[in-house]
Order: C-alpha cells, then sequence, then structure tokens
DNA sequence: GATGAATGAGCCTTCATTCAT
DNA sequence: GATGAATGAAGGCTCATTCAT
C-alpha cells in the first residue's frame, strides 16, 4: 500500500535469480538444442556472468536436473490449478486438462522445445527419471482416474489404462510436431487433434 | 591358386566399413545419448580406430546426418516391402504399415533411442530436415492416403489428416514411452494401443 | 550498569580476528597442504564468512606471508624464552634449544605440516625469504655461536659451522619425516636422534 | 654399422616423448613450485602442445604421479649402480653411496627443487607414499644394514637406526638448503657436511 | 566489521580435426 | 585403407578479488 515498494530481501532475491537463470536455460535449450546449451550461452541469456551460474547451481548438471525438475513442477501445478476450477464431472475435469495443456503459459515454443530436448536425452541417463518420474505417474494416473470415470459413466468399450495413454501420446506428439516438423501446423490444429482424439475415445461426453 | 571367392571389391567393402561405422553410431546414442556421442566412442563401438571414423565420414556432423539419412532410409523401405506385400485394400495397408511398425527390425531398443535423441535435437538444427524431411512427408502423405481411402469407404465423420496424425502420433508415442519411462510397458501392449486407435478411427473396418 | 568487564577495544579484537585466521590458516595448509588451500578453506577452518579473511589480509598471498612471518616469529620468541632460562653455559643453552623444539606448543603436526609446506614453495618465490631469511640468520648465528663455545670448550676437531649445520639439518629432518614418512617415528625418537647428534659432536658435554 | 641411424620405432618414440614431458615437468615444478605448476607451462616447456601431455599422461594428477615415480626409479638405480662398483666392504659402499647422491645426473638444481615440493605436497595426499614409499623403505633398508655392518666392524655405541637417519637427513637436508636458503653454500660443503657426518658416526672407517 | 552476491582470469579436460607414417 | 600422434578450440569448474548491502 506504500509507494515504495521494499526492495526483495535477500533470501527471495536469491531465489529470483535462480529463476531467472532457470528461465534462460530453458531458453538457451530451446534455441540452441541440449548438446549445445553451454554454461556461458545460459550466462549470456541471462546477462549475467558465467561464474554466477555456477556460485547458484555449482555444476552444470545440476543447472540441468533442476531446470527440469522447475518444469515439471511448474506443470504440476498448472493441472493442478485448472483441476482444483473444473468441479467433479470427469468429462469437465478430462476438459479442462485438455485445455490447461494449451494455455499460453505452458504450450510455449520455449517450453515444448525443452521438454523435448529432455525427452531426447532421458533414455541414457537417469536424471529424467529422478526429475520426472513420480511426477509423470502422477499425471498418468489422475489421467486414468479420469478415463476410468468416463468409461464407466459412459459404458465404453475400452480399458481406461489404453484411452489414457492414447490421449497422452497425441497431446505430447503434437508438442513433438510443433518443434520437429518443418512445416508445423498452429496450435490451434494442435487442439483440435487432441479435441478429436477426446470425441473418438468418449464419443456420448464429448459431442461431435 | 584354390577357388576360394574373390575378397569382396574395394567398392563394397567400403560400404561394409561405413555400415558398420553406422551401426556403432547408432549403439552409441542409443547407451549415451546424442551429448555424449563422441567419434572416439563410435570407433571403440565399431573396434575400430578413431581416425578411420573420419577418414570414411569426414565429419562428425556428416557422421551424423548420414546416420538419420540412413535409418530413415531404412524406414521406408520397410515401409514400401510391407505395402508392397498388402495388396490394394487400404484396411490391409494400413494393418500392414502397423504391422511393419513393430517388426524386430525396425523395432528395436537402439532404432527406438536414437529416434528419439534426433527428435530431441532436431529443433535448433537444420540437420534433421535435411535428412528426413522429404522422408517424413512421404510418410505423411501415404498414411493420410490410406486413411482418406478408408474415410471414404466407411463414412467416418473424421478429417482425413486428423486420423492420419492421431495414427503417428500414436506410434511415434509409444517409441518414446519405450525409451523414456521408467517402467516401459511391453512391446505387445504398444502394439495393442496403436490398433485400439486403428478400431476407434475406423471401427467398420477394424473391428474390435 | 553492572560492572560486567568492558569487551576487548577495537584494536585487539582486529588482532583477535588475524590470529585466528592466521591459526586457520596453518590449519588448512597442514590438512590440505600449500597448493590446494584457498581462502573460502580457511574462512571455513575459521568458522567465518569467504569475505572477511581478505578484508583482514587484502590479498591471500599477504595472508600466507604474514602466516610464515607469524610462524617464525613465533619460533623465535620460543626459542629466546628457552634460551633466556638457560644461563651462560654453552651446553645448557644448546641442550634449552633442543629441548625446545620438542615442546608441544611448537612441535605440532600443524606447525610441522605447514613449515614442510613453506620449504617446499620456497624456491621459486621470494616471499619465504622475506619473511625467515634475517630469522633464519639469525637463528644459525646464535647456533654457531654456541657451537663455537662448545668446540672452544672441548677441542672439538670440527668446523663450529658444519657442527651447527648438522644439528639444524637433523631437527628439521626429523621435522619432515613426521609429516612425509609412511610410519612415522614417534617424538621421542626423534628426540633421542637430535640427542645422539649432539653427543657424537659434543661427547665431552653431552655425556652417553 | 650403417649410417642412416633407423628413426626411432613408434613404441620407442611413444616413451621418448613420455620421458621428455616428465623432464620438463621436473623443469616447471623446480621454476615455479608445485603450486604453480600448470599443464599450459610444462607443455610450453617441452615445446609441445598442451593437449598432448594430456594425450599421454590423460590427467595432470597422473602425470606427476609418474614424474615423481620416474624420480624415485631414477634414484634407485643411480644408488645400484654405485653400489653395483662398490665392492662388499661396508666403508666403500658408504661412501659409494654418498658419492652418488653428490654426481650432477642427480644433485642437479631442478631434481632438488622438485624433490622438496614433493615433500611439500607429500603430507595431506597419498600420492607421495604411492610413488615413493616402497623405494624410501628400500634405501632406509640398505642403509641401515651398511651401517649395522659398520657397526659391527668398528664397536660404535650408536644403534644402526640412528645413524642411518642421521646420515639421511644430513644429506636430504643438504638438498633442503639449496633450494631453501638466502645465499646457499656450494655442493662442495654439503659434500663436506656429509662426510663430517660420516666421520663423526664411524671414525674409525672414516678417518679425518 | 561482516556477509555473500557477482565477476572474470585461468585451469584442467574433452574432443573434433589434421597429419605423418 | 588404417593407425595413432599431435593440435587447438571450447567447455566446465575453481577461486581470488570486488562490491553492494
Amino acid at each position: 500500500m506504500t509507494d515504495t515498494p521494499e526492495p526483495p530481501p535477500r533470501t527471495q532475491s536469491r531465489e529470483t535469480r535462480r529463476a531467472q537463470l532457470i528461465e534462460a536455460t530453458i531458453a538457451t535449450i530451446a534455441a540452441r538444442g541440449y548438446a549445445r546449451t553451454t554454461l556461458t550461452e545460459v550466462a549470456k541469456a541471462a546477462g549475467l556472468s558465467h561464474g554466477l551460474v555456477l556460485f547458484h547451481f555449482q555444476t552444470k548438471e545440476r543447472l540441468l536436473a533442476e531446470t527440469l525438475a522447475f518444469m515439471a513442477e511448474e506443470y504440476r501445478q498448472h493441472r493442478a490449478a485448472a483441476l482444483a476450477g473444473a468441479g467433479p464431472a470427469p468429462a469437465a475435469r478430462l476438459a479442462a486438462l485438455i485445455e490447461a495443456d494449451f494455455q499460453p503459459a505452458i504450450n510455449t515454443q520455449s517450453r515444448l522445445a525443452a521438454w523435448c530436448a529432455f525427452w531426447g536425452e532421458a533414455q541414457s541417463r537417469p536424471f529424467y527419471q529422478e526429475a520426472c518420474g513420480a511426477l509423470d505417474a502422477e499425471y498418468t494416473a489422475e489421467l486414468e482416474a479420469i478415463c476410468a470415470a468416463l468409461v464407466a459413466e459412459g459404458g465404453y468399450p475400452i480399458p481406461p489404462a489404453h484411452a489414457a495413454r492414447i490421449l497422452r501420446l497425441v497431446i505430447e506428439g503434437t508438442w513433438l510436431d510443433a518443434v520437429t516438423l518443418a512445416e508445423p501446423y498452429p496450435v490451434a490444429e494442435a487442439r483440435q487433434t487432441v479435441e478429436t482424439t477426446a470425441r473418438l475415445l468418449f464419443p456420448r461426453h464429448f459431442a461431435g
């Protein structure tokens, strides 16, 4: 209420710096790919000195791990907020989840590119599982619960686990397309593709 | 003096060496990820000397590009062979395509991991488009043609392009899952997931 | 209100801090060696912050130089005190000097290790001479004077300078042994070795 | 016998390079001290590229370890050769050992400085013991055996272990002096000091 | 006095590339 | 064809030093 805003206290300032560096890391990975992401490049993207990155994150590996963890947690919170506002009906919950995936906060070119870069390196290294394993499992469980409720309500002849997997793969797949295709289709079309998938799976809930 | 078979001519031997090195590259990418793939590691995997890799490929970048091109062409030929044996009926052609994606020659852990690694680096660099752009487009066109035929035959209320995209994303998605998930599901289940998708899209052609 | 003693004045507090940091430096050199002694490590050993070390010493080099000077001066005062209590007889003075070298205040593992580390770096850099040159010369002169007196008294057929040097080298050598040998011998044995040397040099003064 | 000397074969060439780099390492340690010895400096001293050092030694640590091991082995062989030419009489053997320590091949400014630098770092790190522990013990054992023989022959009232230790410390001490003192005394004087020590210990064998 | 964020020089190390054999 | 020594650019990391608070 005063008109001289307090300068952020030391501790918060520290978190601010870390957040700033994590955003710079995401941008760098998106711009150059995982293999060519260097600390110098990240620092340059943040407009800070190279040594500061290591001051805050100790090693490059930790910086990348924390970046991934940040994205995973951000995504989780985004979903949680969407579900919290959606009410109990499973169709509304699924619609809210899909809607959430296409909101600009998540569906950025940078975010998508960074996700894909991490997936590409995920295989040969444990860091992806360490950062995302639990949250991925949580996501899958949520989605399966919703699909199970829809299947129960609608009497659809499909295993809920399959339905959940198909939805997840189509969503993630349109993300990959956005950064892989020579001539990517617009976000709106990606969204329609996901909605078409929902309609195919649960026609009585998602009318054409 | 004896009629021992001629040693293979130079040119073939040359191609043999290159093929051997490309296989070693795929294995190395699968084992270590794209970012940590080095020429020394590739040479070690092939049981050859360090310098020989560059003798045959001049440049690391060219080695990777040719590896990707090899995989893309291998995949194309595999598809072509499957379609050639499938007859003209679109349902049979789609079934053949799906079947082809799960044959052990293509659906190897190494191949899948290498594909994902390349996808992860595909953004931010032109080499993926250069190697795969045309073949990917060809694949999409084939798939859309089949889907269009099925839609026409069955009167399904779905744009063929959407159907083709959904099928492609589910197929590629199960590939990603195989190298990304903490507890990956068996190949058989991946296949069922794709078949379920086909059934959802074209129920009158793929009966449950 | 209460007659609590005045907090120590700034100047003394300042000296206290400096002494504390010098002790931490000795401990760090002993624990990690000269090459791996960093300001951060010294600060940690002192339980103080990183920047404070430079606040008090301006420069790492100056911290090390003052640490060395402190040890040299400490050693000089220790000797002086021992000689002051020894009376005029040269044999007693030599015995007092030797005794002083094995008192626990000087003959600490940390002190010995730090001395050896400084000796190791002494070549190739002027800082050792700057800090210790004069005091070392003083020590040598004292020792030679005592040896000359003993030689004069006892009529030993040895140049006093040689005798002084042999004594000094055996003393310093047992120090080096204490931090260099895989299975160092006990301090008592080091002392006996020095006393044996004195007996060899001046048998009529130091009876077996 | 031919007048076109064979170029050194590959394997020997490799050893030549390693020997050259080890000499450069000794020179660099002598010139700059242990703490300021860098790979770049070593490479520059050898007139070779910086990367080549690691090509041959993998890490800086290994380079230093092998340098130390080389010096230890060199010293051992030097001693062995001296003893081999000395005959069985213990006095002759001791004289040969002392003589060996002052031959120019061993008693170089560089060698001495490097030894002292290694001793200075020996404390806080296992590498010295790993490289020199066994050879040092062997040296001590040799020296003690000789001293025991001399004591037996001459009936000297001194424990052979003490005599051996005093000799060793005086020898090593004059080495240290050569790189530590502001105004070092000449090598001849160092030698006289050692000989004086021998005479003190074993007067009937080493007449004044 | 004291803290700790920030900087940048310099180091070790990796690795693609060149080249002599 | 093939090997492996040699180079040098570039990256991650350490650490002394500066500076704002």
